[in-house]
DNA sequence: GACGGCTAGTTTCCTTGTCAACAAGGAGGA
DNA sequence: TCCTCCTTGTTGACAAGGAAACTAGCCGTC
């Protein structure tokens, strides 16, 4: 064989646990949120709105970690749902804000205990400070890096 | 307005630290893979069949959690680069079974050293005990929920 | 040996994201 | 004022994966 000798296999790597769960909680989710006719990114944008003041899609999209394209193509489907509006900026004729309607409002809690069971039923395992730590770990990784905006997929 | 009491914050979930990570560690890697002309997913199909016996697509599905339909495409792309072959089974005549060319063999070392690097660099701030407790903590939830095939995206 | 059902891979269509081009509006300087 | 440059949001072309239809080949049963 042409090869050199064996390189570290995927599982040695953290970041193949991390995407290995991650991807499996995310997908779980999804399968959660599909009965309430709704997708995970669509889930992250309600949430965003959700008791906050309305908000310009340049700025959800830094938040949310996708292209202003890709919010302006997700605020379409959420408008088409009648769980978002979009309104024109008064003051600048280029900008608009984003904000939920009554539905979306209603919708959130909802949505935000399926969250709940979701992270319950993958982490029931691990104990309480297990959770902790690995949050820690997280926590530590992200402040170091200076991560921001999460990539919705 | 119309809103229960506020949910619990995204960041209150132990899945949306694990998933800001995650999409941070491999989109920083993807960005190393792309000097190379490679994607994760081509990346992981390489890695899986090297130094390994020749596999039908449908156990490269398996293994990477992606439909048969994806893996076609993928290794057609993979076929194009000359980094793959793919061959008739001759038992069987439905059968096929992928496998590294030379030129795919050669390249995995390398790439798997930006696997290293990128590892290294995203997770330096942990300590070992660290980072053994959150892969010890992720490895539990795995077994214990049986999850299997890693979803590529 | 032929037929109904299975299995392996491929292909088609749909979804959802990115990237780049664009239109429209604002802001500042000559 | 008018011109230039920047910003905001949308749109169109493309990429990549999933679901399901489709094709081809196997196999057990009669």
């Amino acid at each position: 064989m042409l090869t050199d000798k064996a390189p570290a296999g995927l599982q040695d790597h953290l970041g193949y646990w991390l995407r290995l769960v991650s991807n499996h909680v995310s997908a779980a989710f999804a399968r959660r949120l599909d009965g309430q006719g709704v997708t995970v990114a669509e889930w992250v944008m309600l949430r965003e709105l959700h008791g906050a003041a309305p908000l310009p899609p340049s700025r959800l999209a830094d938040r949310m970690g996708m292209t202003r394209g890709a919010i302006s193509k997700l605020a379409d489907r959420l408008l088409d749902k009648g769980l978002l509006a979009r309104t024109a900026d008064p003051d600048d004729g280029r900008a608009h804000t984003l904000s939920l309607t009554d539905a979306g409002c209603v919708l959130v809690p909802t949505l935000a205990r399926l969250a709940d069971q979701n992270e319950a039923e993958f982490f029931a395992i691990l104990t309480a400070a297990e959770k902790e730590a690995v949050e820690a770990a997280l926590r530590r990784v992200v402040a170091h890096r200076g991560l921001t905006g999460m990539p919705v997929s």
